[in-house]
DNA sequence: TCTTGTGGTGAAGTTAACTTGAGGAATTAG
DNA sequence: CTAATTCCTCAAGTTAACTTCACCACAAGA
């Protein structure tokens, strides 16, 4: 008896819980991406959503891409110069992963400067902010909650 | 005739107006991190809140932290090592960076491992979670939104 | 003293990234 | 052919880190 393959797979494509098997994400969450304009997978004749194989690749990437800071925001913008209608190719991975990698560079690059200054700078215990290198404003690694979030850098006096 | 000095301190301590423009701080912001148990100014008989200079240092160091990436849960733990009712010494601020010092350098460690596989992983266009370095499940560096969320290590099979 | 600030207190709103729940339709397993 | 799954939609809830608002009290300066 042949042992069927228990596959969420119709040839009209992937089911959300196989992708969500895979990827390991709730499939709440995979529907909130697709309002987030990061996959769109088509639907069936009843109205179930159908993914591509090509889309847990783009899932991992935004997982990825999450964890290394950035927004799902960020992540749509950079998936967005992905073709349209084709199933993206190596190149087309390399290009987006391009920027990203830029990105990190700074990151560690900003991270390391701080890190080499926290001992001038909390470490020594005067915190003058006038002096301070972590007064740097170019600082990109925060954009959580509400309203302006300013890095130190309006308070030119001293403490 | 003697300019005098426009200083919103009186000898009951700091107002949150000084403290606020030290920083750079709202004064909302400021009466939240007292929620949050960062700062504990005494109140004047009217209830005022009245701060001490050491404050400005705790803000500061609550400012610096959050731009390394850490919450406030996170940096009111590491306050509370700090002597209750005594001003912090230098030593007191060194012990205490010197935790956040090794959090930076593990995070440090772990962006650039990241970045040395990026090439290698997404890069390459493969993405087979199965062999892709980036499984890795020992990120420490996310924290945000509901409920779990996982770095990639659940889905064992190749995608 | 009189008029502006400052300051204080809730309560409610905001953004991000999702989850939870209710109620109903399709699909699949036995 | 049922019963059990899986899926769908929409609305509302959740956490973090604050802001905004309304409304009232004190404080400072001309």
């Amino acid at each position: 008896m042949k042992q069927k393959p228990k596959l969420r797979l119709r040839p009209t494509g992937l089911t959300i819980g196989f992708i969500s098997e895979r990827t390991g994400l709730a499939p709440s969450a995979i529907r909130y991406y697709e309002e987030e304009g990061i996959v769109h997978p088509h639907r069936t004749d009843t109205g179930q959503r159908r993914y591509e194989r090509a889309d847990i690749r783009r899932l991992s990437f935004v997982m990825i891409s999450q964890s290394l800071g950035f927004s799902i925001a960020e992540i749509r913008i950079a998936l967005d110069s992905l073709p349209a209608h084709r199933t993206p190719t190596k190149a087309d991975w390399q290009a987006i992963s391009e920027k990203f990698r830029k990105d990190l560079d700074a990151r560690i690059a900003q991270m390391t400067k701080l890190r080499d200054q926290l001992d001038g700078c909390i470490g020594c215990g005067c915190l003058s902010l006038s002096n301070c290198k972590l007064y740097n404003p170019d600082d990109r690694a925060r954009s959580r909650g509400t309203g302006p979030r300013y890095l130190m850098g309006d308070t030119p006096s001293d403490l």
